[in-house]
DNA sequence: GATACGTGGCA
DNA sequence: TTGCCAAGTAT
């Protein structure tokens, strides 16, 4: 373990005298990390799917895997991974480009603000580190957008430091394995979590390890179904001893959705549109281009609500023409449907005025909006607009 | 420390 | 269809 690591690690010392960790499973002997470490490795080295950034030890590369994957499962990431290293091969080439250009190749894959801020990263790496990666977890985790885990992801497999993990999968795995009764959200549940981690983490290629824990709660110790006669440590699993693999972990508390229903303004002035940026420091959406859109009141006719949006966010006056059908999509515990419709840009009303959420607006013809960079609800608009209006 | 952030796949 | 879930971080 790095002197780095033992400096700046949060997790408490082991007290054999107090209580702190009495209400959790105990951390476990040498000999269990030995035989678990051991059996995990060996079939992971015969069972890890092939993943681009698996072929490389670029801590840059591993970086903008490690980001992407964040809150986003890995078949996912690969086609924007490859696209991404293709257009910004190193961290110096990442630094130059504009923001616009980095937030285009994350378009599609969420978590906007990931992008903006690995971009700044990149710039404060070239400029305060001489694009040098350092080697202390603690430097990594000042960078924006990398917390515990990211830091310890990138130096354990790029640079093999003997850093632990602790992420959606090997939380799920740990809670079965040692049968954790309480939540993983339990603040306490999760020192225990990262104290386990580190007990199991093997002095040699620990990056390999942390990848393996990950892939099995990934391919085999799966949230819903678990594929315990597949899995390398069923033996030494507590929850599959007891039968009872399901009853971990505890579910967290149930989350109700809120349903918002949404009007869009498809706003034409000859064979022009209005497109929409939003501001940098949006909630969602940074940077990216949309159609205006916002909620509808109660009991507003789609007619009047088409009208007050595009006064509301534009400032120009329209007649709403006809629907052109809906969209629904879902961000976070909201779930949204939107209503499209066209609408003509009055003549006399020539003032395009936004609202704080927005920081530019064009007029645009249909042929170069593909260009833009858009959230996927607006690219179904596109394709709406596209489908049923041919210029 | 609770919340917010995107999107697609799966049952 | 609806709800759940995912290689977390910032505020």
């Amino acid at each position: 373990m790095s002197a780095g690591y033992q400096r700046h690690s949060k997790i408490p010392q082991r007290s054999s005298s107090t209580t702190e960790y009495v209400q959790f499973p105990d951390l476990p002997q040498r000999s269990f990390a030995r035989r678990f470490r051991s059996s995990l490795c060996r079939w992971f080295v015969r069972h890890a799917r092939d993943f681009p950034w698996r072929r490389t030890r670029d801590p840059y590369a591993i970086w903008v895997s490690e980001v992407m994957l964040q809150q986003t499962q890995a078949a996912t990431v690969v086609p924007y991974f490859v696209r991404f290293l293709r257009s910004f091969p190193d961290v110096q080439s990442l630094a130059r480009a504009s923001v616009e250009e980095v937030l285009h190749l994350w378009q599609g894959l969420g978590y906007y603000r990931r992008a903006l801020l690995l971009h700044n990263a990149a710039q404060q790496l070239v400029r305060d580190h001489s694009s040098q990666f350092p080697r202390d977890p603690a430097q990594w985790q000042e960078l924006p957008g990398i917390g515990r885990y990211t830091a310890h992801a990138i130096l354990s497999q790029a640079f093999d430091l003997r850093l632990p993990i602790i992420e959606a999968n090997s939380a799920r795995v740990y809670a079965r394995i040692f049968a954790c009764t309480r939540p993983l959200s339990d603040r306490n549940v999760q020192k225990w979590l990262w104290r386990v981690a580190e007990e199991l983490l093997p002095a040699r290629s620990p990056g390999l390890f942390n990848q393996a824990i990950m892939e099995l709660g990934a391919t085999i110790c799966l949230p819903r179904q678990p594929l315990c006669l597949r899995c390398p440590v069923a033996a030494m699993c507590l929850a599959h001893r007891l039968n009872r693999v399901r009853d971990f972990p505890v579910p967290p508390s149930l989350r109700h959705f809120r349903y918002v229903d949404e009007l869009v303004v498809l706003i034409r002035r000859g064979d022009r549109w209005l497109v929409l940026q939003r501001a940098s420091q949006a909630n969602r959406w940074p940077l990216l281009w949309e159609f205006p859109h916002a909620p509808t009141h109660p009991g507003e006719s789609s007619h009047q609500a088409a009208i007050r949006i595009a006064r509301e966010l534009t400032g120009l006056r329209v007649t709403p023409s006809h629907c052109l059908g809906a969209v629904r999509f879902a961000v976070t515990q909201f779930r949204f449907r939107m209503e499209a419709w066209l609408a003509i840009a009055d003549s006399s009303s020539t003032t395009v005025k936004l609202t704080p959420t927005h920081q530019s607006a064009r007029w645009c013809n249909s042929a170069l909006l593909p260009r833009f960079t858009w959230s996927s609800p607006q690219r179904k608009l596109l394709a709406l607009l596209n489908a049923t209006s041919p210029e």
